[in-house]
RNA sequence: GCGGUUGUGGUGAAGUUGGUUAACACACUGGAUUGUGGCUCCAGCACUCGUGGGUUCGAGUCCCAUCAAUCGCCCCA
């Protein structure tokens, strides 16, 4: 019988741990500094929250986690805003807060893929949303965020990639457009393409297939389509870019995976080439309808995803330095049938705020003062029967060899004494 | 969903055209030193090679299946 993980899971080991809390807590200071509230919803939601009608994006046509439990069909959440607006809607947070609302979230996402680097089937997203305001230097605010939190892990090879999907007027004058375009072209493409056709022929546009088509290259441009209102809006956005310092490229091909998108849409990638075929770190957009496909009122949102296992796998690889777990003050050691006073010393100092541990197994002498070695503790304390039935113990800095016999209750003045000199 | 590569102890790994007792190193445990660590020396540590079948007198080595990891495609964070 063999026990694992399943496919795409894995288990976050103590050792890896300190990676793990080094990005959460610069993750909770960065949205403190911005003022963003952390909000959690349910990790599983009624299927039809994600599953929106129209919708041609894989993540929600295969990759869904989908089960039925006789009063009805729910799905692990794949992604964090559908389920943010949900709540966003269901509260009325429009009616009780100041607008924008602004909210984070942190958790497990899940997606039925093929897992590969930087891609699991039960993964870890940071996001943030904006919701109820619309304003071009909000998008640049928010991308900035990103930025932030993707600086402070020490990352630096990245690019900013940035697009428009304009208005609803914009997009359909060029899903026309698109539309027209291909037409012809329909049997070169490939078969999703021809789904994409039907349903969003923006995303044919970044099929990968067929990239070398000539249909493809001289497809119409969006930006030739873009009204006066989303071309003043995306000029804004990467204004306020310019005069955060934030250096871009504009990308006409970026389409984005979620439909919901309409004016800016995002993606940050890694230009390391380790980081193959998942170079995305973080991606997002504007989304003008999903707050009324809830059930709330018209308003708009912006946010944006963080993928945290490649955040952290990035890190890594540019050397970034995660804080440690703090090495032990004191190690107790214990000889002979000593175990209870060992425990009422190990007690004693963690009541003074030292991080100390003692040996309540027998084991030998030699043993125990390795396992100070390896726990790298500050001071050794041993104690065997004699000290204990004359109320004394020996302690020793580990780094030094002069040792110390002192009455049990002189411990913490001694440390302290010590560390001072 | 498709294609490539890989799978030997706690870890890194050797393992010749299939041939008897699965190298070596690190780690770990014990001892030399029965109450003083970091060095050294000695000893111990894989009834078995991801799992299940098959071929064979004989399989870690060959074949099939399966699971997993990894890389690429698709997709995405």
């Amino acid at each position: 019988m063999n026990y694992q993980t399943p496919r795409g899971t894995y288990d976050i080991l103590p050792e890896d741990m300190d990676k793990w809390h080094d990005v959460e807590r610069v993750i909770r200071e960065e949205t403190q500094l911005y003022r963003y509230n952390e909000i959690r919803t349910p990790y599983f939601e009624s299927t039809n929250v994600f599953a929106r009608e129209n919708d041609s994006s894989d993540m929600v046509n295969k990759e869904m986690y989908t089960f039925n439990m006789g009063d009805g069909s729910y799905t692990l959440r794949p992604e964090g805003t559908a389920g943010v607006i949900r709540a966003f809607d269901q509260h009325k947070l429009y009616g009780s807060m100041e607008m924008p609302g602004r909210f984070y979230y942190m958790g497990a996402m899940f997606r039925h893929e093929r897992p590969q680097k930087g891609r699991q089937r039960q993964f870890t997203q940071f996001g943030v949303e904006n919701i109820g305001a619309k304003s071009p230097e909000l998008d640049a605010e928010t991308i900035a965020l990103g930025c932030d939190i993707v600086k402070k892990m020490g990352i630096s090879s990245v690019k900013v990639c940035i697009n428009t999907l304009g208005d609803d007027a914009s997009r359909e004058a060029y899903r026309e457009a698109l539309k027209k375009h291909f037409a012809p072209h329909l049997d070169e493409l490939c078969g999703d393409c021809h789904r994409r056709y039907e349903q969003n022929p923006l995303r044919i546009l970044d099929c990968k297939v067929d990239h070398d088509l000539d249909c493809l290259k001289n497809a119409p441009k969006l930006s030739d389509y873009l009204n006066e209102e989303s071309r003043t809006y995306f000029d804004r956005v990467l204004k306020a870019l310019d005069a955060l310092g934030i250096p871009y490229e504009i990308d006409e091909r970026l389409v984005r995976g979620l439909d919901y998108y309409t004016h800016t849409v995002f993606e940050v990638v890694s230009t390391r080439p380790e980081s193959g075929a998942q170079a995305t770190i973080f991606a997002g957009g504007r989304y003008d309808h999903f707050v009324e496909y809830y059930g709330g009122p018209e308003m708009s949102g912006i946010g944006f995803a963080i993928g945290l296992e490649r955040l952290i796998s990035l890190a890594e690889e540019e050397g970034h330095n995660f804080g440690e777990t703090a090495p032990l003050d004191a190690y107790v050691i214990g000889l002979g049938d000593v175990s209870d006073s060992v425990l009422q010393v190990t007690q004693q100092l963690r009541h003074e705020g030292l991080c100390a541990e003692g040996n309540l197994v027998p084991r030998s002498l030699k043993s125990q003062f390795k396992s100070a070695d390896r726990k790298k503790a500050d001071f050794i304390i041993i104690m065997g029967e004699d000290e204990v039935k004359n109320g004394t113990l020996n302690i020793k800095k580990s780094s030094e060899k002069e040792q110390k016999t002192i009455k049990q209750d002189e411990l913490i003045e001694t440390i302290h004494a010590w560390e001072g000199k």
